[in-house]
DNA sequence: AATGAATGAGTCTTCATTCAT
DNA sequence: AATGAATGAAGACTCATTCAT
C-alpha cells in the first residue's frame, strides 16, 4: 500500500515535497569511492583492503560505501568497469582520426601503453579479478578484447588482400600482437619495475613488420 | 617445523636413538602435500582455499600440515617454488641437446608451452602470487626470468655479430620473445579457454623471424 | 518528535502563527503508518522488519516516520496499543447490549475470537513483543486481561451464589476460560493453520457448562 | 586424491594415527553449549543473544560454539530440539505405567505441567521460534502435538463409545484439552507470573469432566 | 608424527538514528 | 513536514594457528 495522501495540488504537481537530490554531489562522491577503492585494491589486493580502510582513507563512514555499492564485489567490480570504461574511451579518442592504416596500428598500440603507463592500477584489478573470481566465465578484460577483435582481424585481412601483409591469417596475426602487448603490460607489473610501457611501441612494430632475421637470411630462407 | 634436509652427516653417520626417520615417507608426503595444496591454490585462490579443506582432501589433519610447513604462506611458497623447479628442470632438459641457434630457440619455446600446457596450475600460482603478495619486490617467476636472461641475450648478440638477426640489441629482442611468450601464457589462463600453447610456436617464429609486411613492402620500406 | 495530542486549548483557541497544521492529515497519516508497520512487523517479525521496507512500503521517506515516532520500538509498541485499543471497543461494542448472563458470556468469547479472525496481525504482535521486550513487566495483553478480570470475576461470583454455577471459585473459572480462549488463540496462530475461531465458541462453552463426562458418569463420580 | 600412505600394516589396522577423539567430552561441551544457549536465548532473546555472550558465560572462546553448530540459527534449532526431546522424555516416562484411562489423562497433564514447571525457559523458545522464524511451516512445538495427537483421540473415542464421555467427537476433546493446556502454559509465560503448573491440573480436570454448571442447572438446561 | 579441538583476531554487512536542506 | 545521505555501533562468521595427548 502506497502513501496517497500527498496533495500534490497544492504544489500544482510541480515539485516533489523534501530536499530535492543533489545529483552532482552523489556522482561525484560515487567517483571518490571508486577512485580511492581503485587504489586500495590495487595496491593491497581485493582481499588485503577492507572496507574500513577504504572509508578512512575516504574520510566517510564505512556505512556511507554501503549506501553506493551494495557489497565489497560490487564496488570491486564497478573499479572495473569504471577503469575499463576510461581505457576504452582514452583508446577510442587516441586512436579516431588516424589516415593510414599504420598510423591506426601505431596510434592503437601507443594509446593502450599510454593508458596503461598513466593507469597503472587497473592491471592491478584485472590481476585481482582473476586471482579472487575464479568462477567468472571470461575476464573483464578479455570480453573487452573479444568487443573489439573483428576490427582489428578484418582490418590485417585488408593488408593480406592488398599484398601489404605476407599470407598469414588475420586471426593469427591478431593473436600475435594481443599476445605481445598483453605480455608487455603485464611483464611490466609482475616484474615489479614500473619502466614506460609508451617507449615500446616503436621497437615492438619494428618487428613485429620485418622480423629480427637480416635482409640477407630472409632471402635464404626462403 | 618444516621439513628439511635431515643432515644425517652431523651424526657422522651413527645411528640415532629411536626410531629411525622414515626418510623416504617424510619426502614423499611433503610433496602430496604441495601437489594438493597446488591444485587447491590454482582452482580456488589462495584466499578462498583453507588448509581444512587441503587435509581434508588429502585424508590427514590439518595440524599434519604444520608438521611439514609453518604456515599457509610457506606452503604456497613452497608450491610455487615447488613448480618453477619442476618448469625449469622440464625446461633444461628439452633444451639441452640443441645442436642449433634456431633449433635451441625452438626447443625452447615449445619447452616452455608444453610445460605449461601440462601444467596449467604453476600459471594460476604465479598470479595468486602476484595478487596476494604485493609487497614482494619481484615475483618468482621474474626471479627465474633474469636468471636466464644473459643467456638469451648473448645468444641474440651473437647471431646479431654473425649478420643472422638484424641490428636490433639483444636485450630488446629478448624483451620482445619474452612478451610473446608470456603473454601468450597469460592471455590464455585469462581469457578462460583453455587451448593449447604448444601450437604457437610454430606461428610465432615465423612473425618474430620474418615480419608480417610481404617482400615487396619491406623493401619499399627501407 | 512524535505526534501528540496538539492541545489548543493552550493557545486559548486563538489562531497560532503560521501555516494552520492540517490535523487530520497528521492523524491520517499517523494510522497510516501504524497500520503498515503492524503488517510488516506481523509478516517479518519485529526484528526482520527494518524501517526503510515501511517507508518505501508507503512511499514515503525513513525520515519521515521519525516525525511521527520516536524510535523504532515506540512505533512498534504504538502498534501494539493501536490494536488493542481497536479490540476493546470491538469486544466492548459487541457485549454491551447482552441482557443475560450467559448471553454475556457468549457474546464476549465470540467478540473476542471474531475480532482476531479478522485481525490475525495483532495475535503476532503480541508474541513478538514477548519475543523482543523480555524485560517488560508484563505483556499489553495481559494489562488488558488483569483490567478485566474482577468484572468477570464478579460475574463468576454471582452465579455461584446463585447456584447456577457449582461451588468453584470465580477466580478459578476466569482462569479456566482465559487459558481456554488464550489457548485457542495462540494454538491456532503456533500450529500455522488459519481456521476459524469463531466456531470454538459453541463447543467450548458446551464443555465448559457441562463438562464431557456422561450424565451417568458424573451422578457415579459424585 | 587422499593420502594413501598410511601403513596400516605397522599397527596391524588396529589403531587410528593421532590423538584418539574424546567422544565424552564431546558430547558434554555440546550439552554444555545446549544449555548455556538455551538459557540465554530463553533469558534475552534469540536476537538479543550474540554468541559472543554464550561464549563467555561458557568460558570458552567464541568459534568453539562453530565447531559444534554451523551457525547461531542451527545451534536455535538444535536447543528446541534438546528440550522437545527432553520434554517427551519426561512425559513418556510418567505416563508410562498408567493403569487407567484417567490417570493416563491425569498424568500426562500432570507430566506436562510439571516439565514446564522444571523447564520455563523452553516456552520461551518455543515463542522465539515463532517470532523469529516465520518462514518455518509449523512450528517445533505442533509437530509434536500432531504426533501425539492420534492417540489421544482414540482415547477420547473409547471413553465415548463406552458411554463414559459425552457424545462429543473425539477430536473436538483433543482440542479442547490442548487449548486449555496450551493456554494455561503460555498465560503464564506471558503474564509474567511464574505461577506452578502443576497445581492447575486438578482444577482443569474438575472443570472438564463435570463443567461449571450446577447439578440442578445441568438437569435444567437439558 | 599425527590429531583435531580450541582459540580469537579480523571483516563484512546491517540498520536504527541523526540532521542539513 | 519531508527528505535521504551519513553515521557507526553491533554481531555473525571465518580460519590460520596452537598445543595437549
Amino acid at each position: 500500500m502506497t502513501y496517497m495522501h500527498n496533495d500534490s495540488t497544492i504544489t500544482g504537481g510541480r515539485r516533489p515535497p523534501g530536499r530535492p537530490k543533489d545529483m552532482a554531489h552523489l556522482h561525484r562522491r560515487r567517483e571518490d569511492i571508486l577512485e580511492c577503492a581503485t587504489k586500495l585494491f590495487a595496491s593491497r589486493g581485493f582481499r588485503n583492503t577492507d572496507l574500513k580502510s577504504v572509508a578512512d582513507q575516504l574520510g566517510v563512514a564505512k556505512g556511507t560505501i554501503y549506501n553506493y555499492f551494495d557489497t565489497k564485489n560490487d564496488l570491486f567490480f564497478a573499479c572495473l568497469a569504471y577503469g575499463m570504461q576510461r581505457m576504452r574511451a582514452s583508446i577510442d579518442q587516441e586512436t579516431a582520426d588516424a589516415t593510414s592504416t599504420f598510423q591506426l596500428l601505431e596510434r592503437g598500440m601507443h594509446a593502450y601503453f599510454a593508458f596503461f603507463d598513466a593507469n597503472p592500477d587497473l592491471v592491478e584489478l584485472l590481476v585481482q579479478e582473476r586471482a579472487e573470481f575464479k568462477t567468472r566465465e571470461t575476464s573483464t578484460y578479455f570480453q573487452h578484447v573479444e568487443q573489439r577483435k573483428a576490427r582489428w582481424v578484418d582490418l590485417y585481412e585488408t593488408l593480406r588482400r592488398d599484398g601489404i601483409f605476407r599470407d598469414i591469417p588475420g586471426e593469427k596475426i591478431f593473436e600475435f600482437v594481443n599476445h605481445q602487448v598483453y605480455g608487455a603490460l603485464f611483464a611490466n607489473y609482475f616484474s615489479g619495475r614500473k619502466q614506460s610501457l609508451q617507449e615500446l611501441t616503436a621497437p615492438i612494430l619494428d618487428i613485429f613488420y620485418r622480423g629480427v632475421l637480416s635482409e640477407k637470411e630472409q632471402i635464404q630462407g626462403t
